[in-house]
RNA sequence: GGGCGCAUAGCUCAGUUGGUUCAGAGCAUCUGCCUUACAAGCAGAGGGUCGGAGGUUCGAAUCCUUCUGCGCCCA
């Protein structure tokens, strides 16, 4: 069969996943193996593929694939996010477009809708997964608004109720009055706006006297209970004690000194509006401010106001300006720009509002998730993140989870009322018993109750996620095996919001769950290592989205450079923690991303160079009867030579992948295959035009072909399964993604560094062929200048005769001499020459070795600085100056050869 | 305003306890090659005061201080 000569991804991608679904490879099942569990940060079901996920999923893929060759019981659990407040965005959006409004239909028909959505768009980035090659273990996969992980949210709301750790309380939201909901500080979209800035004079109590503020929302001043200004601002220091009167209200309210007030903004007071501003309800909250709420929920003056009732907000403002001016106590109204923030789905301004919402007590939750990672029962990757981790956690600045948000997509909370009484239990029947027992009222019906209107945030359900994918809050025999997980690879962006929580469920939970003798012997964590991925942005550093539509499309991509190719892309500029900066290109005029990529294409260009290395091997002859004798020799050294590079390398790949250093080991590989395999290993081994391989060398080198497939594997997975396949006949079940690794095994670092040695002469003469225009076919005389260093490999015929070859000598002698019309080369401590068919240059050649002394004697200058420093010689480690003091002889004996080269040139 | 992080070649990044000829890789650029696996290739070359300034040390890209620029989180 012949292969193509470009290594063409597509189909063989294909293939090779539907071959490993076939073989069920990806299928975990508890067993006697060491589990090594993951589970995916599931995605948002509104979501579609971009930068973040294929980064996320593809180091996740290589952990999982590294497991398994390693022979664990690798099982990685993919699933999708409910992700309440997107999903019922885009699900009220799409109806909005058939003409159906959310407040017509009943929380039935809404959840109808929206699971309906969910079945249709849902998995749309599982699948994309697949092109990406993640062997997760599809017959696990989960959601978030599944029964049993829906039990799993309801079960914890109770049992946390009942340990007294959720409470009902007074919140400042941002309130929607059209749609009439409570708006997430993500569904605000704050703009610069035209408005004005209104000064008002509100009168000293018992005086002639006023204070001037500044408001850009005069009507809630109908709400102000105090004035504030700066301790620190003599000109409001004589109102020590004093009070204003507030303009229409006429209400009496306290002035009050506050740090929190700017005293060169705008007049230096502030009103203080505790029901309708944020910063005002906590200034309210430390000086025991009256809250007094003047707006109903559709934005109309609240009666309590006591004027302008029922009048819109907007109108309300207008009306109170005339009202005030008529008073002559408006003192300047300007033109001002300032950011207002407005409703990303009604476009309505968002008001800011005290609502009843219900909390968690995250305290004692935060200390023990803070210490456990402290304590290193958690690692990070990289641990600098821990300092992130405290700063959220720490106690002065630990605040309460607001867990309810006012949507119908998720889990209703579990909470259930009669008039003022509140019921939490799992199921209403629950709620209706305990509502008769405390009411003695046993004619309660369910009809009685209500249940919450609100659902729980979902994040309240994601941390649960390790434990309840396995379905552990109802039965535990998976949980027991695969719990805790082995890390979690996500980005430090939710450190907080998702990291923490899950350490602190697991915590609170796990330990009842799988027994306290297992959790003792294995944690309650979650996961054992937290992998912190960077965010992938574009060249401007910004976050690559797709609202921004700075990402290039994941799937292009992928079809361009196949999915090894965009693995390998993502992968080389990725180091834990830090941000990839992805190099699309921008289309200036068109705005549009262009989907190409210098990265994935180096991915690709890999591929295709690992692919033609098999085509040479494929395409040698086998014989025994080799006639050139020296090839044998050569190839001897060569298998040697590579197996115990390999030996070498290996050593280095396991130390990486225990600390996760992936980007490392990527940039590893493709320099190992690509310069040292096929550069250095295959032109060695490669037999002389029109002969063959013996069989030995040849099997010899498929082995060390398949050892690097197996190591690269995890991070390509497709065309090192399609090359092991291709390098020989395989029986069923011998597959790359289930192949055997190299062994950690002692390498001989003294006959890895004689090569390294020669390989450096055969550049050097290289070199000296380049700069002198000499041809690569022409074959040269080379001589050696016997030395300690060279004398053992120079006695060797194999390394000898592979030096001729890869430098294309007529011959190598040994002579103690400097031969005559020579170009000289050092190389370490040793004296080589080469003959060349050519005139020499003298004049070029006594510049190119004037300056080559130049270097050196600097270079031995600064040695010698340093070992005259007397502190350097006593105060150093001796095996740091014995390094020195060779380098310095090193120097000297190049500096006297290229002294003899110089006299030579005459 | 508070906190965290980053700054190394034209670009994107490595540099794991401060110590080899340590200033590196890939891309881009330049030179020479259609050499019978690969021109998506081969053989080479140029390019950097490691953001600025101080300090610690025998020795600093690496540790400390400070300034500048950028990113992020919180308010």
């Amino acid at each position: 069969m012949t292969l193509s000569t470009r290594y063409l991804p597509n189909d063989i991608e294909n293939k090779w996943y539907t071959h490993w679904m076939e073989h069920n490879y990806f299928h975990s099942v508890p067993d006697d193996r060491e589990p090594y569990t993951i589970v995916m940060p599931p995605p948002n079901i509104t979501g579609v593929l971009h930068m973040g996920h294929l980064l996320n999923n593809t180091i996740q893929d290589i952990l999982i694939r590294k497991a398994r060759i390693d022979g664990k019981n690798a099982c990685w659990v993919p699933g999708t996010d409910h992700a309440s407040i997107a999903t019922e965005a885009k699900v009220v959006q799409l109806l909005r477009k058939q003409g159906i409004k959310k407040s017509d239909l009943t929380r039935e028909e809404f959840m109808r809708h929206a699971f309906e959505w969910k079945e249709k768009y849902g998995g749309i980035i599982l699948e994309q997964l697949k092109k990406l090659g993640c062997s997760c273990d599809w017959d696990r996969t989960r959601f978030t608004m599944e029964p049993s992980l829906s039990n799993a949210v309801t079960g914890v709301f109770v049992d946390l109720y009942k340990k007294g750790k959720i409470y009902r309380g007074l919140r400042m939201t941002n309130w929607d009055p059209e749609a009439q909901t409570v708006l997430s500080n993500e569904e605000v979209i704050y703009s610069e706006e035209q408005s004005r800035l209104f000064h008002v004079r509100y009168r000293i109590e018992g005086t002639d006297e006023y204070i001037t503020i500044a408001t850009t929302r005069p009507e809630t001043i109908l709400g102000d209970t105090a004035i504030a200004v700066n301790p620190d601002d003599e000109r409001y220091a004589h109102l020590k004690g004093k009070k204003a009167i507030v303009p229409i209200v006429n209400r009496v309210v306290p002035i009050i000194f506050d740090r929190y007030v700017e005293m060169d903004f705008g007049t230096g007071a502030l009103k203080v509006t505790p029901a309708h501003d944020i910063n005002d309800y906590e200034i309210g909250k430390q000086h025991n401010l009256e809250t007094i709420d003047i707006l109903n929920p559709d934005g109309k003056i609240a009666d309590i106001a006591g004027h302008y009732i029922g009048m819109d907000r907007f109108e309300a403002r207008k009306a109170i300006v005339k009202d005030i001016d008529a008073l002559g106590q408006i003192a300047k109204i300007e033109d001002y720009r300032n950011k207002v923030g407005r409703s990303e789905r009604s476009n309505a301004i968002v008001e800011p509002r005290l609502t009843l919402q219900w909390f968690l007590n995250m305290k004692e939750f935060a200390n023990t998730a803070l210490s456990s990672v402290e304590q290193g029962n958690i690692r990070f990757f990289p641990d600098s993140f821990i300092n992130m981790l405290r700063t959220w956690l720490a106690e002065d600045n630990i605040k309460d989870w607001c867990i309810s948000r006012q949507l119908w997509w998720g889990q209703q909370i579990p909470a259930w009322y009669i008039g003022e009484h509140v019921f939490v239990a799992t199921t209403a029947e629950d709620a209706l018993s305990q509502a008769k027992e405390k009411l003695d009222n046993h004619s309660l019906q369910l009809t009685d109750l209500i249940q919450d209107e609100d659902v729980v945030d979902t994040w309240f359900s994601s941390w649960l996620w390790p434990i309840s994918v396995f379905d552990g809050f109802e039965r535990q025999d998976e949980l027991k095996y695969y719990y805790p997980t082995q890390v979690l690879v996500t980005g430090w962006d939710i450190i907080f919001f998702w990291v923490a929580r899950m350490i602190m469920a697991g915590y609170e939970w796990s330990g009842d769950l799988i027994g306290t003798e297992l959790s003792a012997a294995k944690g309650n964590f979650p996961f054992k290592d937290v992998y912190f991925t960077g965010m992938v942005r574009d060249n401007k550093r910004q976050k690559m989205s797709k609202s921004l539509g700075n990402s290039p499309d994941s799937l292009e991509l992928m079809a361009k450079y196949g999915a090894d190719g965009v693995r390998f892309g993502l992968l080389s500029s990725a180091s834990a923690g830090n941000d990839i900066i992805f190099d699309a290109p921008f289309d200036n005029e068109t705005k549009q991303i262009i989907n190409e990529s210098k990265l994935c294409e180096q991915g690709l260009n890999f591929c295709n160079k690992i692919w033609n290395a098999l085509r040479l091997i494929k395409g040698w002859q086998v014989s025994e009867d080799i006639k050139d004798i020296n090839q044998k020799e050569i190839n001897t050294i060569a298998v040697k030579w590579f197996e115990n590079k390999i030996a070498q390398k290996f050593e280095k790949y396991e130390e990486n992948y225990k600390d996760y250093r992936l980007s490392e080991i990527t940039v590893d590989l493709y320099s190992f295959i690509w310069d040292d395999f096929c550069g250095w290993y295959l032109e060695m081994i490669k037999p002389p035009f029109g002969e063959s391989i013996d069989a030995d060398s040849l099997e010899k080198t498929v082995q060390i072909f398949e050892q690097l497939m197996t190591m690269l594997h995890p991070i390509m997975p497709f065309v090192t399964e399609e090359v092991w396949h291709q390098l020989r006949d395989r029986v069923p079940g011998d597959n790359c993604i289930v192949g055997k690794k190299p062994e950690l095994k002692p390498f001989d670092l003294h006959f890895i560094r004689q090569i390294d040695a020669v390989k450096e002469i055969i550049t050097k003469v290289r070199e000296v062929r380049n700069s002198k225009g000499v041809k690569m076919a022409d074959q040269l005389p080379f001589f050696a200048n016997p030395s300690p260093q060279n004398t053992d490999w120079l006695a060797n015929e194999g390394i000898k005769n592979m030096l001729k070859k890869m430098a294309n000598l007529s011959s190598i002698e040994i002579t103690e001499n400097e031969p005559e019309k020579c170009i000289s080369i050092v190389s370490g401590a040793d004296k080589y020459y080469v003959l060349l068919d050519i005139e020499i240059d003298i004049e070029a050649e006594r510049e190119r070795i004037e300056k080559e002394l130049e270097y050196q004697r600097g270079f031995v200058a600064s040695i010698e600085k340093k070992l005259s420093n007397e502190r350097f010689v006593s105060g150093a480690p001796a095996a740091v100056v014995d390094k020195e003091r060779q380098k310095m002889n090193d120097g000297l004996s190049r500096i006297g050869f290229l002294e003899d080269s110089l006299r030579n040139l005459k």
